[in-house]
DNA sequence: GGAAAATACGACCGATTTTATCCGATTTTA
DNA sequence: TAAAATCGGATAAAATCGGTCGTATTTTCC
């Protein structure tokens, strides 16, 4: 309950890879994978996610990977997430799919309240990037 | 992902219920769960779960229900979220379940950098209460 | 005393989500 | 041309969660 997907946990631990290691050098997806422990396929299609976000840039080919698309300062948490999930993380299910989603909407008293719960997180992922994390 | 349970939502939904309503009136899960259209089956389950936790005071036979054991403002989300849920809500398994659950647990760079959303997420659950959601 | 109404408790199923894997295609360099 | 890497879809395996059911227990009312 309440827990980051294992997507956006290895997405930012690939991406915190790449902001730790010089700029211009590419890493493979094998690489961090191995580095690191994760599941080599499904770390791909992350840094997949992320290369179609522009949020790193992908070299194909022999000797190709990835290297980050922006300075580690520019890239906050929330374009990690935002770029792996495609459905923004809501405490509840109410906010992120409208009123026709929750059959208790109309009836429901919690929802403005947790609000305010949801826009302090918001605004942490906002504001922090991966220059934080390395 | 990110997400409340049901069960929490409805818990919390019962109590502001309780908070909203005289003290001394006693509540039956049935009453709650066809106002707010929630199941009855698993709302009285969680209300069980508040009423071990001592936040809420259950009256049984006929005539019984519930009625809250303390005032609103004492009780905070945090208090209800430990009734509901076993297990804290942590960002990260890891934190949760310690270094055998994970499998990345020691080439894991992240955990720390996450560390300061999760403090500020229970931060917030330990400062609001019932009072507030009224 | 017995029936009704309520909580208490645990076991269970089904649906959904999440995690992980697999395979084939494309691109690019050696 | 072969190898190494990214792509992308399809699929399988696993875990979680919401919801249900059945039974026991307690208490009030008739
Ligand atoms: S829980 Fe869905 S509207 Fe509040
Ligand atoms: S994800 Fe488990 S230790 Fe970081």
């Amino acid at each position: 309950m309440l827990r980051l997907s294992k997507r956006v946990e290895y997405g930012l631990i690939a991406l915190r890879h790449f902001a730790a290691i010089n700029d211009s050098t590419v890493c493979t997806a094998k690489e961090i994978s191995q580095k690191y422990n994760i599941p080599h396929e499904l770390l791909a299609k992350v840094l997949q996610k992320l290369s179609q976000a522009r949020i790193i840039q992908s070299y194909q080919g022999v000797r190709g990977g990835y290297v980050l698309a922006h300075a580690p300062s520019k890239i906050k948490i929330s374009d990690v997430i935002n770029a792996i999930e495609h459905e923004k993380p809501m405490l509840a299910e109410c906010y992120a799919d409208g009123p026709a989603s929750c059959i208790i909407f109309d009836d429901c008293t919690i929802r403005r309240p947790l609000g305010k719960i949801q826009k302090n997180i918001n605004d942490f992922f906002h504001t922090m990037t991966i220059a934080e994390i390395v």
